[in-house]
This record gives C-alpha cells, structure tokens and sequence, in this order.
DNA sequence: GAAGTCGTCATC
DNA sequence: ATGACGACTTCC
C-alpha cells in the first residue's frame, strides 16, 4: 500500500479468477516501471499473493471480453508484488488465442491465461524462476554440431508423396483423410522437417487424442529429429507428467529451443513464438473437447491458431468428425466447397487388406448368447494358430446392474439416478458417476431372497466366460490359452497399461479384452480377429453423434486387425476378420463397415444432419444448471431464458431456446441437473447472444429464488446433448 | 475459485 | 467453551 505514491504506471493484470466472482476482469496495480503486455507478475489479490500476466490495457478495437471493469474513482491501486523478468514476455499471438478462448467459450481472460500455464509457475517467486532459467537449458541444441547428421529420410508412397507435396504448397487447412495404416505419422514426419529445415526458428505442435499415445510418438519424432536439432528440440506436453517436467518443456517450449512439442489438448495453449505448423491426429476423437473448466475443443482452437499465426494446420483421421469432413468437401457445381483442403490416402502401406467384416445376427443364435458358437469357433482357430484376438466391449465391470427376481429390487445407487455395477473381483457394487462403492449384500435388501441375479455384461464377465469357453484351447507352443482384460480397473495403477500391452506384444496373451482404450493407437503385430460382441446400442441411442462415434470405434478397431502383411503373410496369408454380432445385421451402419466406406456412412448422416438441422448445419450451445432439486434447477434456466427475451437479446432473432430438460443421468451425487439446448443456423449471431446473455445469466443467479442452485455453466459446441 | 468472517448448533 | 458446517463477503 505504501508503494502507490511511488508508483509511476497503472497495469492491467489477468489474474485466475472466474468470470461469476464479481472480479473476472482485468485487475488494475499500480507498477513502478511500465511493464511490457505478457509479462508475468505477482499481485497481491485479498491476503493471499497471486500469479497474473500484465495484459494489454483494454483498448478501442476489442471492445469486450476481459476489458477492466473499470476502477472505482478514487481507489488506490494495490502495487505489482514482483516481477518474473528472466521470462521474455508472453506473445501478442498467444494472447490473442487466450483472449478469443476465453470470448468464445465465456469463460473469463485469467481463467484461460492461468489454466494455460504450467502450474509450477503459479508458486514459483521471480528468484526461484531466475535461478531455474539459469540451470543449463539441457544438452543444448547447438544444431552446427550434428547438422551433418540428417536422419535417414524413409522414402514416401507415391500417396504420401502426393499429400506431402500439396501441404507444402497449398495454404490449408488440411485434413489428412488416411485409412488406419496408410501412413499417416510419416505424411506428418514429413510436413514437420520440411517445416523446421525452411526457418531456423520455426517450431511444430503436434496433437494426440490420449496421454498414452504420446510416449511412442515421442519416440518416432526424437528417431528422426533428434539428432538433427539436438536432444531437447523435442519435448511432450500432457496432464500425466509431473510438474517440473511440465515446466521444463514449456519453458523449451517459449524460448523457442523445442522445436517440436507433442501433446495432448492442453498443448494447443503452449507459448510457441516460431510456430509454423499444427497436427491434430485422430481428429475426430472426444478427448479434444474438455470436459470441464473451460470446455473448449482443442481441434477447433488449433484451427483458428494456425489461422491467426501463420502456421499451417494438418488434421488427420480414418474416420473424420461429420464437421471436419464436410469443412472439407471438394467444390462442385453450385457449391465452392469447403475451408479445408481433402487430402485422401486410401491405401495401406506395409500392412494386410483391410480386414473381412463379419456380422453374426443374434436373432439367428441361441437365446442370451454372449459369445456366437461362429464366433467362438473363429477364436479358437486363432489361437490355436498362434495369433492373437481383440475383444471390445464399452462396459466395465463384471455386470452393469444386479436384480432381485422376487422383488425387483435393482442395485440402484441411493445419491445417482444409475445403477450401481457389480463388480465380482472385489465382490462391489460401484456407482460409476459418483463413485460410490459398498460390499455385494448377501440378500436382497429388499425382501432377503438369496438368490440376486446379475443382469448384462461387462469386461469382467466377458474375460470370465471367454476363459471358460477356451479352457480347452493350446496354443502352438504347447500352453493353454491365455485370456486378459484391459480396462479403466486393470490399468489404474501407474505403468499399468505399459506392462499389460509390453504381455500383449511378447505373445504371452492369446486373447485380450477390453473397453475402447485398447481400440486406440496401438500398434498390436499379431492381432488378426477383432469382435465387437453386441455394439447396437449406438444405434437408436437419443444422442445423435452416438452412430458416428460407433463408426469410427469399429473402424479403428478393425484397423487394429492385420497391419503387419509380413505376419500375415508367414501365417499363411489368412485374411484378418472383424466380427461383430448384433441384432441388426441390415442396419445401413453396418453396410458401410463391411465395406469400409467411411464416405458412403458420413454422406447418410450429413444427409440426415441436413435435415434435422443439426451440426454441421446448425451451432449449438447449452447451458446446465445443478442444483438440490431438478425443479430449481430447471426454474433458473428458464428464467435466464425469460430474461433474454425480455431484454430482446442482440443475435436472439436467429437463436431458438429448448425448454429446459433433465441430463439423461438426472442425479449425480445428489445434485439434480438440467439443461437448455441453444441453437442457431449462424455461429456468429449464437456468439453475439451468448455474450450478452452472460451478465442476465450471472444476474439471474444472485437472484434470492434461485439461491438452491449449486452452479450452472456453458458449454459451447457440446459434444453430447 | 480461495480465504476470510461470522453466525448456529451440537458435543465434550 | 470448542469446533464443525454453511452462508456470505471480498478480492484491483
């Protein structure tokens, strides 16, 4: 407080608060020497001493987002604490995609700002920083050295060749359409040093859907990078690395001495001054929107940076978002296009044919069949060949609900509107939403019959029979058949999942079950049988993307079948297999699958999405508000809608508001929760109306008859309605 | 959101 | 009296 007098210069500081705290603007210090737009400050904010980064004082051009509340006249300004110096200012580029993330997902500038930092920082003073930035920057990328050394170039298909060539002279965005095994990370391998040899201080970002893929990527990127530019040029960025880690490669990261930063979508906020390129593979994968916090989607972000700074942008999939895929539909008569460039690579390179899709109609097979006498017979073939099968099924635990006969009774959790899952290792019965656990009962609680049935399935169970039904089956080296499940329960351990998949690839397992996270990525030499054992489900689900997401599991798991021919080939050339049983076998889903015919199975849904008026042909927000009861829950949003129809919203005319209705999991942990679908044929005037909407919003919850709410929030873009 | 204050109420 | 819990307030 004492050193206002002496203070010469007023800054604006984003610090993390959120934007409901009554303080989610620019924060005014007071500073004794101008301090440069992005630099990183401590301020004092109550008793407590804050991380905040010094933002451009809110100028005519952007008239909203985090503009300073305005100080209140005559208030003295508290003094900026301490400065980090040794760290060169955040760019003007990165401010401008914190600041447009923040406008579009209506979340507050410091909440991005902050969330986009390494956390480290947060409680690190300006002399530990200093002393940290003074550590040698690691085995230092002095590239004159090992110039020499250009890592072997592996020689492209002429489809590689093709799309490499395209990338580098068409501006973008791209999208990188290649069947699972065409050689998509070698297109990307290419676009990067081709990228990094044009500018000696260019950087390359590149994006994966999961923590678990980034290791062997990591691997394929410093094989060929890292003898070239030196052992840091390439470091990782995700949530399951430790904080000084973290902090190591951001730093790389802004100082420009990583040149090639992989991640998760966390990274596509990393500081990157050189950036020049973008990569997003496996596009369309759900990890790339955020589930909390901020909810924005990392694919779309990495869209807008890459127009924003230059840097051209590649997204790569087998099975592309219905969005990506019509942004990236050729011209034609009438129609200019779209604002992606297609680049398609439809064949496999050093892997079998794609795999047989085999579809086994339940309706045909015994009563309550889990496993199709075809389908065991397939597996026992395989096995006794010596090759390995891949089992999926999206439910964990041994049975998704147990059910008394006499009573009715159902295993329902007592805070979730779910069922609680029976899991029979530990003899539990979970609740999966809140995560509520408690011993199987020996009687029905409801009426003390013994005799409690489970009722579905799931991995637990799956492993279970599968074991029994192969009891009998040996494999060429003389052993009995091993079965092993791979799922959120086996792998919760740190190192877990590396352990089970480095059994999977030393042959010591001969059938592996698990949930969709062993469909992604891997790379499993010996698979040739892939089952998805009863996936209908997504067929008549309510939530619309539920076809396309089924589509695009199937196919990358059928992708996982045969992808090494070498190994198919010695194994006598058989064709890998896809099997799927099901109770539709007609479906128009599954006709494109037996063909692989991605394009046929999106021009059906866009065809339908036209129709309905639904993405890609609409945008779409929702708001959800939780609270103690659904009621109260579901008053508020519609009295926030009422308010934006009284005060006629700008962008309200071309915005049409669903009621409001319950989650589909209504309770969880005891709050009930509700939404509102907002939706508009244009994004721009859905922008303009949210962003008014925002103060009514946060003046309808200081309302006292909606004090029973526990929160509400947007989520723009929602992946799940 | 984080931390503080200030009530109310139940327990030692 | 003590402290656990919730409601409310403040943060440039």
């Amino acid at each position: 407080m004492a050193a206002a007098s002496a203070a010469a210069t007023l800054v604006q500081v984003a610090v993390q608060t959120p934007a409901h705290s009554g303080v989610g603007h620019l924060l005014s210090y007071a500073s004794e020497r101008p301090l440069a737009p992005g630099t990183l400050v401590r301020v004092p904010l109550g008793r407590r001493e804050v991380l905040g980064v010094v933002w451009d004082a809110p100028g005519q051009d952007e008239g909203d987002g985090g503009g300073s509340g305005g100080l209140p006249p005559g208030f003295a300004p508290r003094a900026v604490a301490g400065v980090l110096d040794g760290l060169p200012p955040l760019g003007a580029p990165w401010r401008r995609l914190v600041a447009f993330a923040a406008r579009y997902y209506q979340r507050s500038l410091g909440e991005i700002a902050l969330s986009a930092l390494p956390p480290q920082l947060r409680d690190l003073s300006p002399e530990q920083l200093a002393r940290r930035l003074r550590r040698p920057a690691a085995p230092a990328a002095d590239a004159a050295g090992t110039a020499c050394a250009l890592a072997a170039t592996i020689a492209l298909s002429e489809e590689q060749a093709q799309a490499t060539a395209r990338i580098e002279a068409e501006p973008g965005p791209f999208l990188l359409y290649g069947s699972t095994g065409s050689g998509k990370t070698e297109v990307y391998l290419h676009a990067v040093q081709r990228v990094l040899e044009a500018d000696p201080a260019a950087q390359a970002l590149v994006m994966v859907p999961e923590i678990n893929l980034t290791p062997q990527l990591q691997e394929r990127f410093e094989a060929r990078f890292a003898g070239r530019y030196g052992a840091g040029s390439v470091v990782s960025l995700h949530s399951g690395m430790t904080n000084p880690q973290r902090l190591k490669s951001w730093l790389a990261a802004h100082a420009g001495t990583a040149r090639i930063v992989l991640g998760t979508r966390m990274a596509v906020f990393a500081s990157l001054p050189g950036l020049k390129l973008i990569v997003v593979d496996e596009e369309h994968d759900a990890s790339y929107k955020q589930q909390e916090g901020a909810r924005y989607s990392a694919r779309d972000l990495a869209i807008w940076r890459g127009r924003e700074q230059g840097a051209k942008v590649i997204l790569g999939s087998a099975t592309p978002s219905l969005e990506t895929w019509h942004a990236s539909r050729p011209p034609q008569e009438g129609d200019p296009g779209g604002r992606y460039l297609r680049l398609a690579m439809p064949s496999r390179i050093g892997a079998g044919a794609l795999p047989r899709v085999r579809l086994v109609d339940l309706a045909q097979q015994p009563r309550g069949t889990v496993f199709s006498p075809p389908l065991v017979a397939a597996i026992t073939e395989r096995v006794e060949r010596g090759e390995q099968c891949l089992v999926l099924l999206n439910r964990r635990g041994f049975a998704p609900v147990l059910h008394c006969t006499e009573c009715g009774w159902k295993s329902d959790c007592p805070h979730c509107s779910a069922h609680q899952v029976f899991h029979k290792i530990d003899r539990t019965l979970r609740c999966h939403h809140c995560g509520w656990a408690q011993r199987v009962p020996f009687a029905c609680p409801g009426c003390g019959n013994p005799d409690i049935a489970p009722i579905g399935r799931g991995t637990e169970q799956l492993e279970e029979q599968l074991a029994a039904l192969l009891r009998n089956v040996i494999t060429p080296e003389r052993r009995a058949a091993r079965v092993a499940r791979i799922d959120a329960d086996t792998t919760r351990a740190k190192g877990a999942l590396e352990e089970q998949l480095a059994q999977v690839h030393a042959g010591e397992v001969d059938v592996l079950v698990g949930t969709q996270m062993v469909a992604k990525g891997h790379d499993f030499r010996r698979i040739t049988l892939v089952a998805a054992v009863q996936p209908d489900g997504a067929l008549f689900s309510s939530d619309f993307r539920a076809p396309e997401r089924l589509f695009a599991l199937l196919m990358q798991a059928a992708g996982r079948a045969g992808r090494d021919a070498q190994y198919v080939a010695a194994q006598g050339g058989r064709p890998s297999e896809m099997w799927v049983q099901t109770w539709h076998p007609e479906h128009a889903l599954y006709a494109a699958l037996r063909r692989h015919d991605y394009p046929a199975f999106a021009a059906a849904q866009l065809a339908e999405r036209v129709e309905a008026g639904m993405p890609p042909f609409a945008y779409q927000a929702l708001v959800r508000a939780d609270a103690r009861t659904q009621e109260a829950a579901q008053a508020f949003l519609r009295a926030a809608g009422e308010a934006a129809q009284a005060a006629a919203l700008p962008g309200l005319e071309h915005v049409f508001i669903f009621p409001p209705v319950p989650l589909a999991v209504q309770r969880v942990a005891n709050v009930e929760r509700a939404q509102m679908l907002l939706e508009s044929s244009s994004r721009a005037a859905l922008q303009r109306f949210l962003a008014a909407w925002q103060p009514l919003l946060h003046a309808t919850r200081a309302a006292p008859e909606h004090k029973g709410l526990v929160r509400w929030l947007v989520d723009v873009d929602p992946l799940a309605i």
